[in-house]
DNA sequence: CTTAGTTTGTGAACTTATTCACAAGCCTTC
DNA sequence: GAAGGCTTGTGAATAAGTTCACAAACTAAG
């Protein structure tokens, strides 16, 4: 198969998102043109996105949104439910822990790691945090596939270099740091400073 | 001044928190090949980015470290406070008025906003929760430059509504769902829903 | 002062991503 | 079952973004 760029990969998600909601609504048939214009997007590039897994439409009729939808699932890898571990029992690991999202979606929250000596031992939800010394020894039978990673920068590259020790091999990283990782092992970032960054240069440009 | 491209905001926005890190080291001066490892991109791309905005190497020797970061914060608006209100007090709302990070890089969390007549009114760090109803007049008097909102999916629209009346040009926004805004107001979106399914889709497609 | 060793700034080449545009196919109606 | 009205799927054209490659400019050393 081709590679497959980042930003087709977020449309598809997206397109998703719309699919779920029309299909709640019972619309059982949409056009590119329509999804394009929920998303922001043309129908053109809709169709040239699907168009890189198959043809899932009908000339003159449009996609069948729960077909489409299904198969989107399985293109996002949506079918099986997918183990994560979040490493990092502050703020935004508390929050995250509780986030209903990561269920509603197949991403099961199986352990909560941390360094700090004091948080070892808390229960966090259903959940008890655990020292990320055990991280290794734990990954070998529950078999993590992800870490959410949300430590403080300095902690984090000891906190990532665990984490691929055990064999993890997709990191969603808070930390407002660039990870050095294999090639093997795929890191998302969210990295809040740089989007509040991006809004500031928005602003301060507005006009040139 | 030519567009920018948001993926080169990104990178001046990385660029400069590598910056900061080695002017905490003590480094004075820097060539965009180490710039460029740092951030895992190349040199020229590092200078292709810079030069958009101006010369600010000398040959030989590469960039003045102070001077560079100086500059790049000045590029990207960071040389003022900026304003910024929390639209919804839930789970996500709490972790963001909490974080730090915000007013390291000097955007000031100066209110704090529900729909929920059970939160309004709540003491949040050294703020109070107050009514959505009244972003509007006090945006008046605040002027309030940015938005973060992280309310749930359904009950967004109506809240970005609010914040586009109340005269807001700069949203981050962390409910899952695409904003229709005028073209003056500029979107960020963190979903992390779109960041888990990236990894889901990596981890399903390695080695095609 | 000249030479050797760096590193920038930037057109040009290349690569990747998006948009255009239209033949092919499907549905409905008569 | 033929005609009209849509909408897909996809090569070709365009646009956007990245990398190449090299002259120009600076430092340090002799």
């Amino acid at each position: 198969m081709k590679r497959i760029a980042e930003s087709t990969v977020r449309r598809l998600s997206l397109y998703l998102s719309f699919l779920e909601g029309i299909e709640r609504q019972g619309q059982t048939t949409i056009s590119s043109d329509d999804l394009a214009r929920l998303g922001g997007t043309t129908s053109a590039q809709v169709r040239k996105d699907l168009s890189l897994f198959g043809s899932f439409g009908k000339r003159g009729l449009g996609y069948a949104v729960p077909e489409l939808s299904e198969k989107l699932r399985e293109i996002l890898g949506l079918g099986k439910e997918w183990k994560v571990c979040i490493v990092g029992a502050g703020k935004i690991g508390a929050a995250l822990a509780r986030y209903r999202g990561f269920a509603e979606r197949g991403f099961h929250v199986a352990g909560v790691y941390d360094v700090d000596e004091a948080k070892i031992g808390k229960r966090w939800e259903n959940l008890t945090v655990r020292s990320i010394a055990d991280l290794e020894k734990d990954a070998s039978k529950l078999e993590y596939d992800i870490a959410v990673v949300a430590t403080p920068a300095e902690n984090t590259p000891a906190v990532v270099r665990q984490v691929v020790r055990a064999g993890i091999k997709a990191i969603l990283n808070f930390a407002p740091i660039q990870l050095s990782v294999p090639a093997d092992v795929t890191v998302r970032n969210v990295n809040m400073a740089m989007e509040l960054e991006g809004l500031s240069f928005a602003l301060s440009n507005r006009g040139d």
